[in-house]
DNA sequence: AGCGGAACCTGTCGGC
DNA sequence: TGCCGACAGGTTCCGC
């Protein structure tokens, strides 16, 4: 479900609701969700304890505690909602967090979300592995020319590794792809060096505006609010099957690709 | 090492 | 109306 833009406005808006505010309790009912064998540990851990800030990786969301992280990652259908005290409990919810004054929960149809408690000074797997933030210095045109020399599997896919960087998922993927008249399933070990720093600048570019219109909502994301992104608007391709391309009028195709679509622009994006 | 495919879940939508 | 298959913002594991 959720990409950087999606989890980065949740984050935004946890950030003011949960910085600072003492976990007073919490419950957990989907237990097997969590990846511990031992859920009331889990809240143990947790319960009294303040939150100091909220922060993101890629797409996982981290509440900073003393003694270690809360982190949870939305898997395709997550959401944080939050709700007055005495609201009914929706179909999903696979933990409650109370605070003073209201109660936020983890909602998630799905259940490929995620929920660990990481003690101070350890790392949880799927975090120790991501690649660099898109927006760090660490993403430059060397180490991306690094990656794509070596990798026959289409460029699509590697932009979606995150280990090789954290945050774009399909939606994304295919955006950024479009407006560098890119085809999806080039193989990343033909993507012309000399367009590294382009590649750059338009992740960025991309994800800045879904950022500022607050995500894409297709169908299950929203924010904690409740209220939906505004980006699903301003998609060139994704999800835009047969419709024609904004910029040359072709119909957009749908192909699979490592049982993922990808959707292009068969005349303006070249192999 | 890297790649493709399946598995994990539930819901929705389109076709017959 | 109803059943059935395809598909969905993701990640991980397994076998080649």
């Amino acid at each position: 479900m959720p990409e950087l833009p999606e989890v980065e406005t949740i984050v935004r808006e946890l950030k003011p609701l949960l910085t600072e505010k003492k976990i007073l309790s919490c419950t957990i009912l989907r237990d097997t969700y969590l990846e511990t064998d031992d859920p009331e540990d889990f809240v143990k851990q947790i319960e009294g304890r303040v939150i100091l800030a909220v922060e993101r990786r890629g797409k996982y969301i981290l509440w900073k505690l003393a003694h270690g992280t809360i982190v949870s990652h939305l898997g395709m259908t997550g959401k944080f909602i939050r709700l007055a005290k005495d609201d009914i409990i929706p179909k999903h919810t696979i933990a409650i967090f109370r605070f003073d004054g209201f109660n936020l929960i983890l909602n998630d149809m799905r259940r490929f979300g995620l929920l660990l408690f990481a003690p101070a000074g350890t790392t949880p797997g799927p975090i120790e592995s991501l690649g660099p933030e898109p927006f760090s210095e660490e993403l430059n045109p060397d180490y991306l020319a690094e990656m794509f020399k070596v990798r026959s599997r289409p460029v699509k896919e590697i932009l979606m590794d995150q280990g090789i960087i954290a945050g774009l998922g399909n939606i994304y993927a295919c955006e950024v792809l479009f407006r560098l008249k890119i085809h999806p399933l080039m193989p990343g070990s033909h993507f012309p060096a000399a367009r590294l720093p382009q590649l750059i600048t338009v992740i960025r570019e991309v994800l800045n505006e879904a950022i500022e219109h607050a995500g894409t909502t297709i169908s299950d994301y929203k924010r904690v609010d409740e209220k939906s992104g505004e980006y699903q608007d301003m998609l060139m391709v994704y999800g835009r099957e047969k419709e024609p391309c904004k910029v040359c009028g072709t119909a957009i195709v749908r192909e699979t690709s490592n049982g993922r679509s990808a959707f292009y622009c068969p005349s303006c994006q070249l192999m």
